[in-house]
DNA sequence: ATATGTGCAAATCGTTTGCAAATTC
DNA sequence: GAATTTGCAAACGATTTGCACATAT
């Protein structure tokens, strides 16, 4: 087992949850998926190490993982949620509305201001999400593009795609 | 009608679209209301002025709006979307999970960052949302209780993460 | 006149829940 | 052994759709 699940269980442990054969599968799925998940990925590449689990202990699941601080919840399409283990890193989403794929990013720069804007109201920030759309470099060619590039560029950590 | 909407609707027709009575009322809802309206409040508030108004109509002409750029779906909490015109203004959100109130915050610091990421990245930015959540003033008292067993230890992460 | 939009009710989709059996502590 | 967790199937709430009628252009 991943040595990021095994810090979930751990925590879950702590946290004094019961640690099943299920917790563990999911936890373990999502420490070694780089992609951000939703439900019916997790239930469908779930199955594969254990034919029996049922979509509504994977949402269980889920739901513990939130509450536990575990699990961040992604809303990258209208339809349906995402989930990704919570990292130490903090990123933001770049979602392609051309391709649909999600890049990730650092965001160093948000988190200042955000907890720049939480001092400046009074406001106690404990998470968030930053997600921007608009068009990835290979979906932005056919049209016109605009005079933006920069001699370097990084090329953005590839996570996800999804059709709907 | 607002003036806000007003502009609505002259972009709708630009777009080719028909003005008919419910699409005016709806955008004129939406250019006059502060709050974030989700499709039964918008529902709810149009059947005020307009008894007949379905929701269904509501749900299409949501629809209509955000694929002509009109209104931005926000994604609040994990239930279902809130909707809001389109403003000039970036701002971000800060959604307290104590009492569920939403916060603008008005920043330039995001735009800027958002814009860097942007360039660095060759990716052309559209729009995006940026959200924290967090305990607003008010909530941040109340917060220590949850000692929900023996020995049950507080991490880095922080528990108790509320959805509505 | 004709394409487009509407209300209604039924359908769909993601997600949640009640229950009895199985499992963890 | 007691309390918690599971799988199943049915329930749910938000959103979408098929259809016949009404309306904007």
């Amino acid at each position: 087992m991943n040595e990021r699940a095994t810090t979930g269980v751990r925590l879950l442990r702590a946290a004094g949850k019961r640690i099943t054969p299920q917790r563990k599968l999911i936890l373990d799925i999502l420490a070694q998926t780089r992609r951000h998940l939703d439900a019916y990925e997790l239930h469908d590449l779930g199955r594969r190490r254990d034919e029996t689990l049922s979509l509504a202990t994977v949402y269980r699941t889920i739901a513990l993982l939130k509450e536990s601080g575990l699990v961040q919840e992604l809303h990258l399409d209208g339809s349906h949620h995402h989930y990704e283990l919570i990292d130490r890193v903090e990123h933001a989403h770049l979602v392609c509305l051309g391709c649909g794929q999600v890049f990730e990013v650092d965001s160093g720069a948000f988190v200042n201001a955000a907890q720049e804007a939480g001092n400046r109201y009074g406001f106690a920030i404990t998470g968030g999400q930053i997600e921007f759309t608009g068009y990835c470099t290979a979906c932005r060619a056919p049209q016109s593009e605009q005079a933006g590039g920069l001699g370097t560029e990084a090329e953005p950590h590839v996570l996800n795609f999804r059709s709907r």
